[in-house]
DNA sequence: ATTGACAAGTGTATAAAATACACATATAAT
DNA sequence: ATTATATGTGTATTTTATACACTTGTCAAT
């Protein structure tokens, strides 16, 4: 073990993620504003410094938790960002190890009631400014992330009602994935992969023509969808 | 920083590589016989504790040259693993982030003559020893991510001569995927995916009937492949 | 009760991609 | 010349993706 000898920072690791919803048809990433230096009073994303009797899961869970109010959140790991010298002023040598999950959008107003709304927010993607450390660089690639991963059925459970609509859920792959898909062939697509039953339930949602009801089955493998 | 005041051990970081070749058709993977405790003569994936001067990019390349003579390897960061508590009497946390290279057979033999043979081998994925640390399971991920990744063409490149033939491409794809392909919807394939040229230079074998020659063009854009 | 607006539901024709499959050919060895 | 071997080639079929138009049920307005 090379590392006593050879310091002359301390290594240390972040535990970063970006928490996704949908909103209106928007993907919006949940952002905190930073109380202390470096970057005080810039946006960042959720994280901060793990703890050295925790596990990764367990620290980036807990980070989320004290910073936004949501628990337990399923999160997925799908990168690493080198913090090398490029935080001024610390004198431990970080990286930061990043994270990803979506949260159900009905629980944006939780998380802005149980804290200060002018402190935590959500954020349209398409119009982030610019957040502290390499945060925009993580981001990014947590977008691009997201939006392979999220063409995988079961990830959409969190954003789903339980029973819920074709048109619904074609709703949801259109806002995450920015095109349209034509409606009579989302349905086809979706239907002949076998991840939703029908309940034999309807809803009429705005009015119109009642919808039928769907869940998902339990046996889906996380296809790729589109 | 909330590292400073919640040491109860130093935090570290591992950078671990599972550089895969292909030998007589089977993938192999480069492992080393540990000659210090922990792990004292088990086989490991190449690899070392991170040093708090050098990126993470740079400190993986130092471990693979220090460790195998290989120099300036392109590698692929693919995962994190978390080692806490893992690994007996070592008073650091650590984590090991994990990546994959890919080399070419013909270097195996530089390898092993510039190094002590029975402390750097080859071993072929199917028949893994147990190994130091959490290696098995970092190598299990690196084989998965290795197959999505190797399929993309210029990942392929390292592992083939300038000019080579299509059924030594569809051989390449076949030891790695551990599959068998159709040679004439191979080579429709490859043709109608525009990632080779034919040099209209041909090359006999083993005393067949000729095969021509390809390179690869220079436009290729990681294409999925199979 | 009729009408209009709205989003839902449905089927078919066409194009594109993947797959299955058989024979002729150039070389080296005999 | 004959044989063994791996190469090169084309077409038919199946599967998948795409394009596209009309009917239906609910609500609201009349």
């Amino acid at each position: 073990m090379r590392v006593e000898n050879k310091l002359y920072k301390n290594q240390g690791i972040h535990v970063i993620a970006s928490i996704f919803t949908i909103d209106e048809g928007k993907v919006k990433v949940l952002l905190i504003k930073r109380k202390n230096e470096p970057f005080k009073d810039n946006w960042a994303l959720v994280g901060g410094a793990l703890y050295n009797n925790e596990s990764l899961e367990y620290g980036i869970k807990r980070e989320i938790e004290e910073k936004s109010g949501i628990k337990d959140l399923d999160i997925y790991q799908f990168g690493v960002f080198d913090e090398l010298d490029k935080t001024p002023n610390i004198p431990i040598r970080m990286i930061a190890i990043a994270y990803l999950g979506i949260v159900d959008g009905k629980r944006t107003d939780i998380i802005k009631e149980s804290r200060n709304t002018k402190n935590v927010d959500w954020f349209d993607i398409k119009n982030i400014p610019k957040l502290a450390f390499s945060h925009n660089e993580i981001l990014n690639n947590a977008i691009e992330k997201m939006q392979g991963l999220i063409v995988q059925s079961d990830i959409l459970k969190v954003l789903l009602p339980n029973e819920f609509t074709i048109p619904q859920l074609q709703s949801l792959y259109e806002g995450i994935l920015n095109k349209t898909f034509d409606r009579r062939n989302f349905r086809k697509k979706i239907l002949s992969l076998n991840i939703v039953r029908d309940t034999n339930k309807t809803i009429s949602i705005n009015g119109n023509k009642p919808s039928k009801l769907y869940v998902f089955n339990n046996n889906i493998q996380n296809k790729k969808v589109f």
